[in-house]
RNA sequence: CGGGGUGUAGCGUAGCCCGGUCAUCGCGCCUGCUUUGGGAGCAGGAGGUCGCAGGUUCGAAUCCUGCCACCCCGACCA
């Protein structure tokens, strides 16, 4: 259908066709469809390709930062729930739970049923996440300030019952990795909180080239039963912002909920301080809607599965032959040099074919090798990103080719913070305030008096919510644009996914 | 859970108001030949319980009832 219904241009000023750029494109740029079961996606070859590629860079930061991988039941019996108030008011009403154990033919034939009879002394929960079950474990593995810190991590999917769901951004099943952190002290889990808020932002900048704003969320937006939530929060091209990773301060919430206590080096009987961490497939969702244009997906060459593709433009097996020797050779020399790269010499699709192929998939180069090519000694390149082409010499192909990956990968962040700029407004006024988020939408840096009763007003006339109260940028005091009231610093507000 | 919409071949659709050679068209798929530097052309071919179950009727994709699924908008959320 229409495939060049997208990104870019087009979707800032028509965010009605996001639904189905997403239900279109996406799926013809081969990342993921819907599954048929209620919310879920699968996650098709070339989507988890993706996926693999941030979870062995996240994988990596994870561990040069202290931290251990573990995994732990899917299965979270429903009194675990009952422990910490503020987290099941959170996660009550959109859990999936197990009643029975057993099916069996129904008697009058008619198919299968659940089986009665199998009914579970205690549901089990499907977890939503697993700061319960970790916890209940963590009581066992804890005495002594000896003990500490625990700094584990698990990957793992988890299941949240939403009433609405949008691919990748929002499944009732998705893939993420949650960090569950125990610490002697307040200090010390509160820097944790920090330092894991840091790793995620130089992860989503450098790898997946999104620019994200840095801070803590509001109480009201805060996850259940944290004390504080920091959070990366970027923007997407049509203007709403994306919550990308958010890593909690706990406090000593779970830790009393389940009975976590430590000898300290004083002698003292106290309870574990805590953190958790979480990002998601979602990460999935805000690197197509960052980069992403009308011709599909575009990669930024540090996460791409394949950064380059060599397709040869040929006539008759001879000349594929001639072309292959010269592209095998182009390939050893490309991934001597640290390149990933595929050689595309399928007989059963044309050159063109192949070539909008790519670009659907977002491939950062793409290198064509024809007869006039092996004539003049040259291959055609073509980027993605600028989707502009060249012919170059054969003999400086790698030293190019390796040169434009970190230029495509720059110049794709340099885009987004530029675009982020340019869509990212200080008001003083609410009238101002109501303007923008209608017309011009991004995110809008305003005063706010740190009331609730503010907050709410606001996200209920304009559908805007604080998405951050950032770190950076000046902390000028002033007055609060709805209420008067005295403002300690400017909040970022958006409309959000 | 409230409001709106849609279910016809692998995908996207026409037909439904007004029941009767209406199961339409495009993409894709298969075979053959010609093609191959931006999604090839021609010829031939395969493929459909018209979401499911009832009902009305001589006759239902079309009308009625019930159910199911999905999508969009809200509330909720990584």
């Amino acid at each position: 259908m229409c495939q060049t219904v997208g990104m870019g241009k087009n979707l800032t000023t028509r965010s009605e066709d996001y639904s189905k750029w997403y239900n279109e494109l996406v799926v013809k740029a081969d990342l993921a469809e819907n599954s048929g079961v209620r919310g879920s996606m699968v996650i098709k070859p070339y989507g988890y390709a993706i996926w693999e590629k941030m979870q062995a860079e996240l994988d990596r930061m994870f561990k040069e930062t202290g931290h251990k991988n573990a995994y732990f039941p899917l299965f979270i019996p429903k009194s675990y729930f009952s422990k910490e108030a503020s987290h099941v008011d959170g996660f009550a009403k959109e859990c999936a739970v197990v009643t029975h154990y057993r099916l069996k033919n129904a008697e009058d034939g008619s198919g299968i049923v659940v089986d009665p009879d199998a009914k579970l002394e205690e549901e089990l929960i499907v977890r939503p996440t697993s700061e319960t079950i970790i916890w209940d474990t963590y009581r066992k593995w804890i005495q002594s300030y000896r003990d500490l810190p625990i700094l584990v991590n698990q990957w793992a999917n988890v299941v949240r019952w939403e009433m609405r769901t949008r691919l990748f951004l929002r499944t009732a099943e998705f893939l993420w990795q949650e960090g569950h952190t125990a610490h002697a002290t307040e200090a010390e889990a509160l820097a944790e909180a920090e330092q894991m808020m840091n790793v995620y932002a130089e992860f989503v900048e450098n790898f997946m080239a999104v620019p994200v704003i840095k801070g803590t969320k509001t109480e009201s937006e805060r996850f259940a039963g944290a004390l504080e939530t920091y959070c990366i929060e970027a923007l997407m091209q049509d203007g709403k912002a994306l919550q990308a990773g958010t890593s909690h301060f706990l406090g000593q919430n779970f830790a009393k909920a389940f009975d976590v206590k430590f000898t300290s080096k004083e002698g003292k009987l106290d309870y574990v301080w805590a953190t958790s961490w979480g990002v998601s497939t979602r990460l999935m969702g805000a690197l197509v809607m960052t980069h992403s244009d009308d011709n599909g997906l575009v990669l930024p060459p540090n996460l791409a599965p394949d950064q380059v593709v060599i397709v040869p433009i040929y006539r008759g097996e001879e000349q594929l032959a001639e072309i292959s020797e010269v592209a095998q050779q182009l390939m050893t020399d490309l991934r001597a040099a640290g390149v990933r790269v595929h050689y595309d010499d399928r007989d059963t699709h044309k050159p063109g074919w192949k070539f909008n192929e790519y670009e659907l998939k977002g491939v950062p180069l793409r290198i064509g090798i024809g007869p006039k090519d092996l004539e003049k000694g040259t291959v055609e390149l073509a980027r993605r990103d600028t989707l502009t082409k060249s012919f170059i010499e054969m003999g400086d192909v790698v030293s190019t080719v390796t040169g434009l990956l970190e230029e495509i990968q720059e110049n794709l962040f340099k885009k987004a913070v530029d675009f982020r700029t340019e869509n990212t407004t200080e008001v003083a006024t609410y009238d101002e305030f109501k303007e923008v988020i209608k017309n011009k939408g991004g995110f809008v840096s305003a005063h706010w008096d740190g009331t609730n009763e503010t907050e709410e007003k606001i996200k209920k006339e304009t559908k805007a919510t604080i998405r951050c109260i950032p770190f950076e940028g000046s902390k000028e005091e002033g007055s609060c644009m709805v209420t008067g009231k005295p403002s300690k610093q400017r909040v970022l507000f958006a409309r959000a996914y």
